[in-house]
DNA sequence: CATGCATCCTGTAGCGACTACAGGATCAAG
DNA sequence: CTTGATCCTGTAGTCGCTACAGGATGCATG
């Protein structure tokens, strides 16, 4: 989609659009190989030229990705906002499958906090003979 | 000599070191690849014969990972709890950095829930017109 | 003793999501 | 015109496994 109502084209180089968006120009090229990202169009000499619609792809992919989607996810999300617009069933699928799988992890990371606070603390200022740590990681199955 | 009744000198297979530590195989093998564990004996014909230590610390490095230590920080705690069983205070600092990254991921995944879960809430059965999933991943930078 | 199946062996390649080069080409400023 | 920043392609490395391929043993049964 040209915008024909915005009144600049905002031609940007690579490393204008990684600033901006906060993404390693390496990986912008990556998303381009893996067609994350479409290829932009280039320079008379080669250079990548992106507008405002890579801009907000680009976001749309790095704000996914901080939110946890795979980009295998973030994928099927794109193509679900594409032409086609189609079932927001689906985004709703997607999105609530993984925030059971990031609920999930919530709980686990919070039991695993508590195990590791505990076992840190059992050794407060490294001025124990033995070292608790390794005890409680050594036996952390007792029966063995 | 092979233990009849009771397994003086436990010997074990690595399909039964397995099974007991819940590491898959090939991981036992690929730890011995990069010298987590050390190269167990072998019988005449090549299989690895495993005794109590290497179970026990098998069990260490699962306990560990678990956990969420990296190898390497499992290689260096396993390091200090060796023969010198040195400096608690290297244990400590190690277990205590590795709480404070967990306690960051927690933080972050929390948040992570909350926005998700707010997203997902505006579209609660699909039956809105556009879907707010892909607006809200969309507009998550507001400034744009 | 032969058969057959489970288990083991080595070695290599693949995964996801990047990241880090090497070895050039081009651009913008002084 | 030279310098240094930026860009290009292509390949290989990272982490922590996992999955083969293609073969060699081990053990129970007929």
């Amino acid at each position: 989609m040209r915008a024909i109502t915005s009144p600049r084209v905002e031609n940007i180089s690579i490393g204008e659009l990684s600033k901006l968006s906060g993404v390693n120009i390496e990986t912008i090229r990556y998303y381009e190989r893996i067609k994350m990202l479409p290829a932009p169009p280039r320079t008379a000499t080669g250079r990548r030229v992106y507008g405002p619609a890579e801009k907000r792809t680009l976001a749309f992919i790095r704000r996914s990705r901080d939110l946890g989607f795979t980009l295998e996810e973030i994928r099927t999300l794109l193509d679900l906002g594409g032409p086609e617009r189609a079932s927001c069933a689906d985004v709703h699928k997607i999105a609530s499958a993984h925030l059971a799988k990031v609920r999930g992890k919530l709980s686990d990371l919070a039991k695993l906090e508590a195990i590791l606070a505990e076992t840190v603390a059992g050794c407060s200022d490294g001025t124990a003979p033995d070292c608790p740590v390794l005890d409680i990681l050594d036996a952390g199955r007792q029966s063995d």
